[in-house]
DNA sequence: TATAATTTCGTGTACGTACACGAAATTATA
DNA sequence: TATAATTTCGTGTACGTACACGAAATTATA
C-alpha cells in the first residue's frame, strides 16, 4: 500500500464502526443503516479512499474466463504472430488476478475452420471475447450470441460498423491510406503514375483492402496528373502474383508501386528478379520478416505499421479492465500509423 | 494466483516440512539442513514455483526511495513535459509496491540550479536516481557520488559515454541523423541545397546536436550534388533566431532545411512570416504543440519523435524492477526513430 | 412488558508470503 | 548419562481486503 494512504480499517476507526461494516458500505451492500453509510461513505470521500488492488486480488478468487479467437499465422503471412504475441503478454499480466484466457486459431482462407470454433464456446462460463472479425457475416452471427448472453468483447485489427463491442483497437483503415499517399506524393514526381496492388483469396467488395485504396485515390483526385491503374490479385501463390504483374508490366509502366497489405514482399520478390527495382518506388504494410529483408535490400522504400502487438495486448487488459473493475475504456482506439524506413526499423517496437 | 500454479503452503506439504522452512530455502537464508533443502529445492524446480508477486508486495513494507532529476518545462520548450508524464505514470503503477518518488526539477539553461538540486540529496535514504544529463561535467561529479554510495541510476534522453548506468533510455541521435537525412534525400531533387540549423543557449562542440548533424553530413557525402549549409544560433529568442535567419537566407538559398531539435517551430514561424515555407522542405524534431500546429499548416513537413514520455515511463520501470526485484534489463533500449506527418500525427502515441 | 422478527453490526478466517519467536531435535561437552 | 550448546524447524502474526457467520441492537407483535 502507498505508505500515505489508508485502508478499511482507518477509515472503520474513524467512524467508530467495524471494518465489516465499512466493507459493506465500500460494496454497496445492504445491512447498514442511513446514519453511519452516510458518515462512512463521507469519511470515504474525505480521505479520497482507494481500494488497494494488490489485497483484493489477493483475496477475491472468482476466476474469469476469456477467449480470443483470431486467424494463425502461417507460411504465407505471419502477421498474426504479433498479435498473438500481445496476447500472451497481456496473459501473462492478467493472469495473476484470476483471468484464464484460451486462445482460439482458426485459418483466415477457410470460413468453416472459424465456425467450427464457435462449436465448442460455452456462453455460461465465458466472461469476455476477443476476436479478430475476418469473416464479415459469421462474427455477426457469433456478435449476436455475445450480445443474446451478455458478454462483452472487443475487436481488433480491423473494425464492423454493425458491432457494439466494448473496444475496437487496429488501424483507421482510410487515415492509412491517406498516409502512404502523402508520402508518395513527397518521394515521386508529380508526374509518375501509379499501380495499386490488393493481393488476398477473400476480395469481397466490402474488403478493408479496398478502404485504404480509397483513400488513396482520393487523395490523388485533385492531382490531375497522377495516371493510377489498380490491380486485384485474388491469390498468395508466388506463381500467381508473379503471371498477373508480368501481365501488367507487358502493358504499362509504372514508378510507384502501392501494396495495401503485407503482401507487398511477394511484389518486392518479382521486382528484384527483374531487376526492376532501383527505379521504383514501392510501399507496403506491415513490419514482417520478409518485408524487413527487402527494405535492407532497398527493394521496398517505405512500410507502414500498425503495432499489431499492442492491438493484442491492449484489447485483451481493456476487456480485463472492463470485466474486472467495470472500467468502460475509449470505444475506439486507432493505432499509431508508423512510417518505417531503412534506417530506423531496426529501433522499431512493433 | 494463478489458480493452476502452487505455493509455499503446497510446496512445504510435498516436502513434509512447514512452510516457514520452504521460506527460508527460498529466500537462502540460514537454518535448513541439507538434506531438506534440496529437498525443496528440487520441488520447487520441479513444479517450477513462481512465488506470488502480490502476495509479496503485500507483506513487505520497505520502502525504496527514488528520486528523478529533469530539467523543467519552461515557456521556451515544453519538451520536458512529456518525460515528466512517463514518470508520472510510473510512479502511479509502482507506488503500490511501496516506492516513493521524488521529482527534482532544474533549469536547463542555469547550471547551478542543477548543482543546488544536489545539495538535499541523502545518499543515505537513497535507492536509486533517474538523471536527465544537461550538464556534463556537473553529471558525472554526481554519478561519481552515486557510484561512491553503490546506489543504481538510470540516464534518459542523452547518454554519457563515461557513465555506467543501471540502464539508458533516449535515441540513438546518429541514428536519428540518418532517418532525417534518408527522409530528405526521398523527398527532394538530388541537386537541392540544404540547411541545418542548431539552436541552444549551451552550444559546446560535444553538444548532442552535433552527433545529428555529423550523421546528417556523411550521409549526403556520396552525394557530391548536394550543398550543405549550417547556422549556429545560440539564443533561443525569436528575435536572434529571426535575425540570423535573415542574414543567411540575404546570401544563400535553399530547398531543404533541418532543424537539429524541437526549436523548428522558430524557424517556422519565420519562414510563415516571409511567406517562404511552400517552397521549403522543413523537418525538425519533436511531438509539441507549437510543432504540430505548423506541420498542421503545412510549414513542417516531417517531425522524427523519440517516445519522450516511455523514455520516463520505462527509466523509471527498469530501476524499479532492478532494485526491487535484482533484474537486470538491457544496457542500452533506443527509443524508437518515429516519422510524423501531417496525416499520421493524429494517432501518434507521443 | 415479554417475546419474536428484523435490522444492524462485529468477529473470525481466508488469500500467499515474510519473518520473529520460540520449540524440538540433534550434537557437543562435562 | 545428564546437561548445555547448537542446529533445525514449526507456529503465529502481519500485510489489506472480502465475506460468512452469528451476536447485539432495534423494531414489531402478542
Amino acid at each position: 500500500m502507498n505508505p500515505k494512504s489508508l485502508g478499511v480499517k482507518d477509515i472503520a476507526k474513524l467512524a467508530n464502526v467495524s471494518i465489516g461494516t465499512v466493507d459493506r458500505v465500500l460494496h454497496n451492500r445492504e445491512g447498514v443503516s442511513l446514519k453511519t453509510k452516510e458518515k462512512i461513505l463521507a469519511i470515504i470521500k474525505q480521505y479520497n479512499y482507494e481500494p488497494n488492488i494488490i489485497a483484493q486480488s489477493l483475496t477475491k478468487k472468482n476466476i474469469k474466463y476469456f477467449k480470443a479467437i483470431i486467424p494463425k499465422s502461417s507460411k504465407e503471412s505471419t502477421y498474426w504472430q504479433a498479435p498473438l504475441q500481445g496476447i500472451r503478454d497481456a496473459i501473462e499480466e492478467i493472469k495473476k488476478y484470476g483471468i484464464e484466457v484460451e486462445i482460439l486459431l482458426f485459418d483466415q482462407n477457410d470460413i468453416a475452420s472459424f465456425n467450427a470454433l464457435q462449436e465448442n464456446l460455452n456462453f455460461n462460463e465465458l466472461h469476455g471475447l476477443l476476436i479478430a472479425p475476418m469473416f464479415k457475416q459469421e462474427t455477426l452471427a457469433l456478435i449476436s450470441k455475445c450480445e443474446e448472453n451478455a458478454i462483452p468483447y472487443v475487436l481488433i485489427n480491423s473494425d464492423l460498423s454493425q458491432a457494439s463491442p466494448i473496444g475496437y483497437f487496429g488501424p483507421d483503415l482510410y487515415q492509412s491510406g491517406l498516409v502512404a499517399a502523402n508520402l508518395i506524393q513527397y518521394s515521386s514526381a508529380p508526374q509518375e503514375s501509379i499501380l495499386i496492388v490488393n493481393i488476398s483469396k477473400e476480395l469481397y467488395p466490402e474488403h478493408h483492402l479496398y478502404i485504404k485504396q480509397e483513400a488513396f485515390i482520393s487523395y490523388f483526385k485533385p492531382h490531375k496528373k497522377r495516371q493510377i491503374h489498380t490491380l486485384d490479385i485474388r491469390s498468395t501463390e508466388s506463381e500467381v502474383i508473379n503471371r498477373e504483374l508480368h501481365r501488367f508490366f507487358e502493358h504499362h509502366k509504372v514508378r510507384v508501386i502501392f501494396v495495401t497489405n503485407s503482401r507487398v514482399s511477394s511484389v518486392a520478390s518479382y521486382l528484384k528478379s527483374k531487376g526492376l527495382y532501383e527505379d521504383i518506388l514501392l510501399i507496403g504494410f506491415d513490419y514482417l520478416e520478409d518485408n524487413l529483408q527487402y527494405l535492407e535490400e532497398n527493394v521496398i522504400d517505405f512500410l507502414i505499421c500498425h503495432k499489431p502487438i499492442q492491438q493484442g495486448y491492449q484489447a485483451l487488459l481493456s476487456l480485463f479492465n472492463y470485466v474486472k473493475f467495470g472500467k468502460k475504456g475509449v470505444q475506439k482506439t486507432f493505432m499509431p500509423i508508423d512510417i518505417i524506413s531503412q534506417y530506423n526499423y531496426k529501433y522499431y517496437d512493433n
